[in-house]
DNA sequence: TTATATTGTATCGACTCGATACAATTACTT
DNA sequence: AAGTAATTGTATCGAGTCGATACAATATAA
C-alpha cells in the first residue's frame, strides 16, 4: 500500500508541526489554531484579511474563528478595521508585536533546521509534488485554493508594469500580488 | 524564503487531513486524536501497543492518551490485555470492529483519490524526501523515530529465514517485522 | 419593498490536552 | 534484603477548541 506510506509521513509531520506550534505558542499564551490564524493574516491580501477569509483558510466555522480572533485582538497582536465600502466587513491587520512574534516562532525553528538537511533540489521537488497534491485535495473538498494573487487568472500585468485584478477592477501593488487571495482561481 | 513554502504546504495538507479525520471520525463519535491512536495500534508491534507507546507516538501526555484509550475501549474498538511478565504493562489490541472502521476511514478516501493524481514516481520521490525530513525533525526533537522493525539495527535475519531482535532477544514472525516499533534505531 | 444571502458575534456542550496527584510495579543501590 | 528511584497507568481539573445554533446588521436580488 504505497498511499499509506505517504499518508503516514504527512500525518506524522503534520502532527509534529502542530505539537511544536503548540509549545511555541504557549510562550505567548496562544493556541496552535491562533498561531495559524496569525500566520495567515501575515501572508494574505486585502481581499482576504477578514474573519471569513480566516474561516475558509482554516476550514473551521466562523463562530470558532471569531473566538480566536478575539483572543488575538485582546493580546494586541491584531487590530480590527471596518471596511469603507461594505459595512459588514472587518479587516484584520497584524500589529508589529504580532509580526515580531511570528518571526520568532513561525515556521518553528526546528522546522527550519531540519530543512537544512535537505538539498535545494529536494525541497523544490517536494514543494512541487505537495503543491500538486494540495490542489487535488482542495478540488475534492470543493475548497478555495488560496493561491498567490500573482498567479491568478484574474491578475493581469499592465504595460506600465503595474498589476490589475479583473475581478475587483482594482490595481494592485507588486507587494500585494505576492500575497494569498481567497478569490484565487487557477489559470486553466 | 524557500523553507516557508514547504512549511505552508505541509501545514496546509496536515490541517486538511486533520479536519477530514474529524469528519470521518464524527460518523462513529470519534475525535481526530482517537482515530490516530486507533490507526497507530493497527500498525505497531507487540513492543509498542501500550499506552506509553501511543503516548510517545502521538507526542502527548500519558494522561491525555489514557482518556482517549478509555473511549476506544468503551466503544469496543480495542481491548486491554495485561502483560504476562511486566504487570505494569497493558497491551492494546484492536478489534475487528476497529479494523473495519479504519478500513473505511483511514486514510480518508479523498486522500486516496488525490493520490491518484500523482504518478508512482512522484509519490515515491515525495515519500523519500519526507521520510528524510521526518528523521531530521525527530532528531531535533529528541523523539523516538518509530521505524519499521525490519529496518532496525537490532533486527537480524537468521540463516533459516526467521527474524530475531537483539534488543529483546526474541524471535519475530515476518508479519511482525513489518510493523512499527518504539524501540527502533537507525542503522548507522 | 420584500425576501434572501452574507458577514460577524455570542453562547452552549462535548471534547482536547497539559498539569498535577496518585497507585502499582519494576529496577537500581547499598 | 531493604529502601529509593524510575516506569507505567489512571483520575481529576481548568483553560481552551470546535461544531451547532441563534441572532443582528448589512448587502443583494426579485
Amino acid at each position: 500500500m504505497r498511499e499509506n506510506q505517504l499518508f503516514n509521513y504527512i500525518e506524522r509531520i503534520g502532527s509534529l508541526l502542530r505539537s511544536e506550534m503548540r509549545s511555541e505558542g504557549a510562550e505567548f499564551g496562544l493556541q496552535p489554531i491562533q498561531m495559524e490564524a496569525l500566520y495567515y493574516l501575515s501572508i494574505c491580501n486585502r481581499y482576504s484579511d477578514t474573519p471569513m477569509g480566516v474561516t475558509e483558510y482554516l476550514g473551521q466555522t466562523k463562530g470558532t474563528v471569531s473566538q480566536s480572533l478575539k483572543v488575538l485582538e485582546k493580546k494586541g497582536l491584531i487590530s480590527k478595521h471596518a471596511d469603507s465600502q461594505d459595512k459588514r466587513l472587518i479587516h484584520l491587520r497584524i500589529s508589529d508585536e504580532g509580526k515580531a512574534l511570528l518571526g520568532k516562532s513561525v515556521p518553528p525553528p526546528f522546522f527550519l533546521k531540519s530543512c537544512e538537511l535537505l538539498s535545494d533540489s529536494e525541497i523544490k521537488s517536494a514543494e512541487n509534488i505537495l503543491a500538486n497534491f494540495l490542489r487535488g485535495l482542495q478540488q475534492h473538498n470543493e475548497m478555495k485554493p488560496f493561491g498567490v494573487c500573482r498567479a491568478c487568472r484574474n491578475n493581469v500585468k499592465n504595460e506600465d508594469g503595474s498589476y490589475f485584478c479583473k475581478l475587483t477592477n482594482e490595481s494592485l501593488s507588486k507587494r500585494e500580488t505576492e500575497l494569498l487571495c481567497r478569490e484565487y482561481e487557477n489559470s486553466v
